[in-house]
RNA sequence: CGCAGGGUGGAGCAGUCUGGUAGCUCGUCAGGCUCAUAACCUGAAGGUCGUUGGUUCAAAUCCAACCCCUGCACCCA
């Protein structure tokens, strides 16, 4: 039986353009799916946008537009971002779509009925010009921090989710389990929001018009992250009928999201879910920010980072290279464009680039292209070739763990090692002594295993450059597939190369200008 | 205030759980090689591992106190 694997990005808020940040946890997930697919899995990899809520409502106001067209511009704008990035995303799920919103009016009435959302009163400060509610926090000086006027006390009628009820449940749920990854972040909730008890969610509002209404009483609207979060179901066609594949693919395998929506994810969704008496998720995969500066990117700072503009300077996947090879679960990576040049120039042009560059041509240059079949194997060969066929097993681990960047390490350690094979056996020697042909053909072909296997294992990574590599090498796709990845010999004795344009062009002179 | 994470050669990081020659990448310097995208390989210099005190034969690693940086429920990957 064919293993199902469902992973999810979060669906992201169009409330702008979509930047660098936004295409990390896109990316990651993208890999981990390409991944799974050639391990045999049935993937079913989900993102989408999250559309609905009081501020997209204004930024539709002010552009002078509906809100549907609003988002139907921007929802765009992500969905070409993901085919610039060459992510191959299964479904794309909108909040606006009309099965969406059936399975969350559906799912809100069913808490209702089961008495886990009440009527309640919400309390806060209220700007009426705005008809908005904010906290005590965010006022600036006592005024909305939108308009600047004066703020007053009020409240108004809310439903409310008990998730005070499932204070203990979500907090076994994250002591015991393996769930949340990195395993320090559940410290952090436990400590901040288990042990003084979770609050009741408040899940509606009446004064945003541009959301879902509330099936037992349509003048309050579902809060953005109760609809936002139920994504993960309805694009399965869970309480809807436009798909029908809920029961094949939940629970979810894995869920990434960045660490400022951790809490939603961690807390508040699988508290939903056991009030709904549905299976949780397998794992909650939490990586940093991306900062520039030391400041978290957003629009406001003016520190956005244009992926367009990198990939068009970098190539795409040198772009994916480099973000996934940087960043790590846990920590935030500080984004430097002269470290990333610096990264692609050393690993990929200098390192794998440069690798197959000059395989090629000594398979071209001794042999016209075409290897004899004579072999002559040396003891110490033996290094190499370990190291290369235990590398699909590191990987496998890695890929497993969500440590994309550990995962490159391995393979790049790898492409050192061959770098040093080349030197050790010196190619150039034996090719001035006739009775070393063997020797030099061996030498080769070994190389181009090496060749073989790690393109194999970076095709997830780099989708695009990879298949460039097998031209050059002469490997054919049943020799790069998953299973040949972890055994040696696989490319056929004679195996013919040809050389082919750089594959990863450096960009210290090109970038300067 | 509290909670969490971090403070390791010029830069970015690993190592801390399970004490025992401080490691990696980039950069710098010197040498080697010439197949290759002026790429590759080898070696060297460079650190009192935030501070102070304690435990121990021995501490980056364990304990205590302190200092500094970052994050912590509007939204935002």
């Amino acid at each position: 039986m064919q293993k199902t694997f469902y992973l999810t990005t979060p669906i992201y808020y169009p409330s702008g353009n979509p930047h660098i940040g936004h295409c990390y946890t896109t990316l990651a997930c993208d890999v981990i799916a390409r991944y799974r697919r050639m391990q045999g899995d049935r993937v079913l990899f989900l993102t989408g946008t999250d559309e609905h809520g009081w501020k997209i409502q204004q930024k539709a106001k002010e552009a002078g537009m509906e809100p549907q067209v609003y988002v139907d511009q921007l929802t765009d704008r992500f969905r070409k971002l993901w085919d610039c990035m060459s992510i191959q995303y299964d479904r794309f799920v909108r909040t606006t779509d009309a099965y969406h919103v059936q399975t969350v009016q559906s799912v809100f009435q069913k808490l209702y009925d089961r008495g886990y959302i009440y009527k309640g009163e919400y309390i806060g400060l209220y700007c009426t010009p705005c008809e908005s509610f904010w906290t005590p926090k965010q006022v600036v000086n006592g005024k909305c921090p939108d308009c600047g006027r004066e703020v007053t006390d009020a409240q108004e009628e809310a439903y409310f989710f008990q998730l005070s009820t499932f204070t203990e449940k979500i907090g076994d749920f994250l002591k015991n389990g393996t769930f949340l990854q990195p395993k320090e972040r559940a410290l952090e909730l436990l400590n901040n929001f288990i042990r003084p008890g979770l609050e009741d969610l408040c899940v509606s509002r009446t004064g945003v018009s541009w959301g879902i209404s509330v099936p037992f009483d349509p003048k309050h609207t579902v809060y953005v992250w109760a609809d936002a979060l139920f994504n993960y179901l309805s694009a399965l066609g869970y309480e809807n009928a436009r798909f029908s594949d809920w029961e094949t693919f939940w629970p979810a395998q894995l869920h990434l999201v960045a660490k400022d929506i951790m809490r939603f994810h961690a807390i508040v969704w699988p508290a939903l879910l056991m009030a709904l008496d549905l299976p949780l998720p397998k794992q909650l995969a939490v990586h940093g920010w991306i900062t520039v500066e030391g400041k978290k990117m957003s629009k406001s700072v003016g520190n956005v980072i244009d992926p367009y503009v990198l990939t068009k300077l970098y190539g795409v996947d040198a772009v994916r290279y480099h973000l996934l090879r940087e960043l790590a679960l846990g920590c935030d990576y500080e984004f430097s464009s002269e470290v990333m040049a610096r990264r692609i120039d050393s690993d990929l042009s200098n390192g794998l680039g440069n690798l197959v560059s000059r395989t090629v041509a000594m398979v071209e240059k001794y042999f016209g292209g075409t290897l004899p079949v004579e072999r002559e194997i040396v003891a110490a060969d033996s290094v190499l070739i370990d190291a290369v066929c235990a590398l699909r097993k590191k990987v496998d681990a890695a890929i497993d763990a969500v440590h994309l960047k550990e995962a490159l390490a391995e393979i790049f350690a790898v492409v050192a090692m061959a770098n040093q094979y080349v030197d050790a056996n010196a190619p150039w020697r034996l090719a001035k002594q006739p009775e070393s042909r063997a020797r030099l053909a061996t030498v080769l072909y070994h190389l181009l295993e090496t060749l073989r296997i790690v393109s194999g294992l970076l095709a997830p990574f780099m989708p695009n450059t990879m298949p460039k590599i097998w031209e050059q090498i002469g490997a054919a796709p049943t020799e790069v597939a998953y299973d040949p990845l972890q055994q040696w010999g696989v490319l056929p004795p004679a195996i013919s190369v040809k050389k082919g344009a750089i594959l990863f062009p450096k960009i210290e002179t090109g970038a300067k200008s």
